[in-house]
DNA sequence: TGTAATTGCTCTAGCCACTAGAGCTTCAAG
DNA sequence: CTTGAAGCTCTAGTGGCTAGAGCAATTACA
C-alpha cells in the first residue's frame, strides 16, 4: 500500500493535485488507514500514471474520463479512442502552427529593434501598429 | 466617439473583454453618454488595438500592462520592452518545442491503431504503459 | 518510550483570462 | 412611438490546478 506521498513520488503528480482528481472523480477514493489517510493499491498507481500520461501529452481532463471508461470495456471497438487521440493530434497541430507564426513575428520584433529610447523602439511601434505586421496572426 | 460594440467590432475584442480589461485597469474608464454608456475616443480604440495585438502575439496581461507603462515614457530607454518581447519569444520557443514532441508521440499513438476493440487498441496501451514511449515527454 | 520532523487531513480561497447569465435600462431605426 | 438590439451591473463559472490555515497522524531516531 502506497501513502499518497509514495503515489505523488513514482507518478510525479502532486499531491494536491491526486486529492483534486479523486474530487474530480478521476481516481476513485481509496482505502484508508486507521488515522484516516489514504492508502493506495498498484491497481490505483497504475491509473494515475495512465492520467499523467495521458495530461503530460495535453489530453483536457474530459478526454482521460472517456479515455478511462473505455480502457475498462476493453470488449469494446476502440473507435472512440482513436478518435479522442486524433482530435488531440489535430489540436497539438494546430497549437503547434499558431504558435510557429507567433515565434516568427515575435523574433522580427524582438531582433529588429535599433532605438534606443520607447520613442523609436520597435517593440512598442510593432505592437501600436498592425500594418508592420506581414502576417496576419490570431 | 465609438460604443462598446463599435469597439469591439473594430478591434476584434468581445464586450465583455473590454470591461473586464477596464476592471483590470489596462484600459482607462472611459466617458460615458447620459444615458450611462461608455463612449471611447479613437486613442482608446488604438489603446486596445494595442492590446489586443499583444495578447494575440501571447503577451500575458501583466507583460501588456508594462509595455503599456513604457509607451507612456518614450523618452526613457526601450531595453526593458526588448526584453519583455525577447522573454514572450523564449517562451514561445520552448512552446513549440513542447509540443512538438508531443506531436510526435500523438502520431505514433494515434495512427497505429491496428486493434479492433479496446482490448488491443495501441492509444489505450500507450496511455498505460509509458515504457511504448520512444521519448521522455513531460 | 519519547519526541520532533515530516507527512497527512479538510477546508477555503486564489490563479489567469476570460465567459455566461440574470435582470434591468438605453439607444437607434423605422 | 414602438420595438428590438445593444448596453448596463452584478454574480458566478470555466479549467486545472495551487496555496495556505490549522489541525492530526505517522515515522525516524535517541
Amino acid at each position: 500500500m502506497f501513502s499518497i506521498g509514495d503515489l505523488s513520488r513514482r507518478t510525479g503528480v502532486k499531491v494536491p493535485t491526486i486529492r483534486y482528481y479523486e474530487q474530480m472523480g478521476l481516481v476513485a477514493a481509496p482505502e484508508r488507514s486507521e488515522g484516516n489517510q489514504r492508502r493506495y493499491s498498484r491497481q490505483e498507481l497504475e491509473r494515475l500514471a495512465f492520467i499523467r500520461h495521458a495530461r503530460d501529452l495535453g489530453f483536457a481532463v474530459e478526454d482521460i474520463r472517456s479515455l478511462i471508461d473505455l480502457s475498462g470495456h476493453p470488449e469494446q471497438p476502440c473507435g472512440h479512442a482513436d478518435r479522442i487521440a486524433e482530435e488531440q493530434l489535430i489540436s497539438v497541430r494546430d497549437k503547434v502552427a499558431q504558435l510557429k507564426r507567433l515565434e516568427a513575428e515575435l523574433e522580427r520584433i524582438a531582433t529588429c529593434c535599433n532605438g534606443e529610447t520607447v520613442g523609436d523602439c520597435y517593440v512598442i511601434r510593432a505592437l501600436s501598429d498592425h500594418a508592420l505586421c506581414t502576417d496576419e496572426h490570431g
